[in-house]
DNA sequence: TCTAAAAAGACAAAAAAGGTCTAATAGGTG
DNA sequence: CACCTATTAGACCTTTTTTGTCTTTTTAGA
């Protein structure tokens, strides 16, 4: 249970690759799903919501691109995952949609507040900056030999 | 992102119903279906996947139904939702099936890994019988605190 | 043996995930 | 301006998962 989609892995695969890169490099989309392994078209619309969000910055034509819009340090993993997967909701209870067993003070419910706090909190603790962070722990990849 | 299926909150309720029949009592699936709002067939299906697994018991025949196969005090919420969702694994990585960005330290790894831990934690800290004692004592909190 | 239950398994509709394709739009450049 | 390049928009499609249903079989008791 609780898995993150393909779509919210490639979100991250995509947001560490801009995050590598020098300031204000822009990044293909071409060269992203290559690099980081991600069919083309799907990046190109994750790309697009991360832009849309404000979280990416993205410029047509002729040497453009996509790079990431604000500082690594200055974006978390939490912010990252709740722009494509939705906010952190570990049960429907918790949407007010519905009464998770019925009774008015249903007590399971507290205990997904519980683990979603929790969950939040940890994934709003790291930012995409620090998980970036030089590889100087040395890159050897197995599959997509990457310069 | 993280929800319960709605087979999740099915298996719950049912157990909490169970919870609360009086020792030795058996229940109908069609009167656990009507009681907490499941549609019968599936319930049955939810039913009898717990058997299997040994979580409650089951009688055929005249007379037969369902109960816990143990004391309330001694089922977690854990186990109940594992049984029913698989364990918990909110990140593909941490199943060792595939790598999710590549890079031999992923880091990302680490913060799914405490995500896990602490909501198996959370989980693990409640029993079916907590859950399901006489609402007579009334939760009054807000923050998660359960006197 | 008759009846009341659960068990098993095939089937199916609906929703979500995962992805592709084409046309439109915007920005540089000669 | 004409042309090339890259993102944007959105329609479309396939597969998998979810959420069930229905029918037949098995088991147990009266």
């Amino acid at each position: 249970m609780m898995e993150l989609t393909r779509k919210g892995e490639y979100a991250i695969r995509a947001i560490l690759y801009l995050a590598r890169q020098p300031g204000g490099k822009l990044s293909l989309v071409g060269e992203i799903a290559e690099s980081a392994g991600i069919p083309r078209s799907f990046l190109s619309k994750i790309l697009q919501h991360f832009t849309r969000v404000g979280l990416v910055a993205s410029f047509r034509g002729m040497g453009g691109g996509f790079s990431l819009a604000r500082d690594p340090s200055r974006v978390t993993l939490l912010e990252v995952v709740e722009a494509i997967e939705g906010p952190v909701l570990p049960n429907r209870c918790l949407t007010g949609e519905g009464t998770c067993e019925r009774d008015g003070a249903c007590r399971v419910h507290e205990v997904w507040r519980k683990v979603r706090n929790e969950t939040v909190a940890i994934l709003a603790g790291v930012t995409i900056g620090e998980l970036a962070g030089s590889s100087e722990e040395h890159v050897v990849d197995a599959a997509g030999k990457r310069r």
